[in-house]
This record gives C-alpha cells, structure tokens and sequence, in this order.
DNA sequence: GGTAATATATTACACTTGTAGTCATCTGTC
DNA sequence: GACAGATGACTACAAGTGTAATATATTACC
C-alpha cells in the first residue's frame, strides 16, 4: 500500500530536508536549522511548513502547547521519485548518452568510480 | 559571453525537446510530432510556444506566410543546468549519490551498461 | 476580389510557488 | 487575572504553469 507521494516544491524540499536529517521539532527549531542557509524570513519557513502539512508530507503533533513537525514520508522514496520524474522529463528516451556525458564530466573520486561500477555490475548481472 | 539560459517549464521541455531534434520548423509539425506523445490540444502546444518565444528559448523566421520555430539555445547546456539545479535542490551538491540512482533507475541495455563501464574505466585509469 | 481555411495574437482562468504581513490565541509572569 | 510576548491561523499578492478558447489576420482558391 504505497501512499501516493505529494509534489515537494523547491523551497520546500529544504524543509523537509531539515526535517528528515533531526527529528521532530517545532517550526522556531526548523527557521534556525536553516537561517545559515537560506535568507527567508521566519514566517516564510512557517508558510511552507503549513503547505507541506495541507499536502501530507508532514505531520504535526501537540507537544505541550507547541507543534512539533516530523516528516511524514519517506526520504528516498521522495528522492527516488523526484528523480525519475526529472529523468523522464529532461533526459527522456535519450538517457544513455546524457549519462554518459556526465559520467565524463563528473569529478570522481577513484571509490566512487569504484561504487558506480558495482552499480552497473549489478544491473549487468541481473 | 555565455546567454542567460531561460527557465524551461516542465511542459515546455516536451517543445523544445522536438525542436532540438529536428530543425526549423512549424507549428503544426511541433503539434504533428507531439501528437503521440501527449494528449494537448493543438492550442496549448501553440501556447507554449509563444511562451518559449517569449523567453528567448525559441526563435522565430518567417518563411513565406508562415513562421518556423527552432531552438534558441543549446541542448546540453539546458540540459546540463537543469542537473546541475536538479541535483542541487535534492541532493545538495553531492554528485555521486545523484549519479548513482540514476544508473539504478535507468533503463539500460548490456551494450549501454558496456559503454558507461568503460567511460567509467577510462575515468579511472586516467 | 470574396470566402473558407489556416495561422497567429490576445485573453482566460485556476493552481502553485515564493515571499511574506496581519490577526487571533495561548501562556507564563507579575 | 491582565498583559506582553511567543506561536499559529488566516490573508496577500504577483509570477509562473497547465490548459486552453476566442478573435483577428493572412492566404490560397474559385
């Protein structure tokens, strides 16, 4: 029973990053998690943590009389689907060259070199 | 001088993606070659259009009474801006785990697996 | 040269996003 | 228990998007 993702918005996915790297906390604790960041106000950090209530990808719980914010989804699921919509959108059908190009103009360390090609040795291997 | 690229809109990309490849052309050949792909009303294709004309995305000659559209900018530059935001906003800066999901998600023949592998060990030996 | 067909321009309209401001409420303090 | 300060709810508003419809101009054909 997979739940159907909501649509993260740019500014949006700085929350919930915030979000999913410390636990649950209340906005005021988000709005510092971020002011080195990012240069919004502190009530342009609420506004988006309300959206991203309204749309389900958080959830609130009463602590004390404050709110305390959690993600209410899955990090990678989120990461995995932006990622394929961005794929699908910008690379298409011509995926293997474009990846190929930035394989190319990647800088890569030799370990990471090394864990891109367990990736493909995988797939190879089925 | 490298030229502002322009924002490109999610359904804009489907337009220019038809310009980049094949040249100049009409409204109705975008329309025509579009026509399988997705499920727009010709008017929509023409708005978007105007829009990526409007931007500076696309370009305009008119030949005989009709204009013909072509791209006004640079595939892989788009498409290497649109990553590089891409990556940025999902997974801030860090190139590897990005290229990896990618490999993972993409849809690849063994010939295909073969070519990146060997970018990979070209990568490497370098 | 008038008319149907076709192309382009102008207009529409609701939803999302970025970026907040103002109003109402709760709470701890004196 | 009244009030200042913190917190959350409601409101704002322009730009960008998705998705077109209507109006105007141009042209090929008869």
């Amino acid at each position: 029973m997979k739940k159907e993702l909501p649509r993260i918005a740019d500014s949006e996915w700085r929350v919930m990053q915030v979000l999913w790297e410390h636990g649950p906390q209340t906005a005021n604790d988000v709005v510092k998690a971020l002011s080195d960041k990012v240069k919004w106000r502190p009530r342009t950090i609420k506004t988006l943590i309300s959206r991203l209530v309204q749309k389900g990808a958080v959830k609130v719980t009463e602590k004390g009389y404050r709110y305390q914010y959690s993600s209410a989804v899955d990090e990678s699921a989120c990461i995995q689907s932006e990622t394929k919509s961005f794929v699908r959108r910008v690379y298409q059908e011509t995926m293997t060259p474009a990846l190929a190009a930035f394989l190319e103009d990647a800088d890569l360390s030799a370990q990471e070199i090394d864990e891109l090609q367990e990736i493909l040795d995988k797939k190879k291997g089925g």
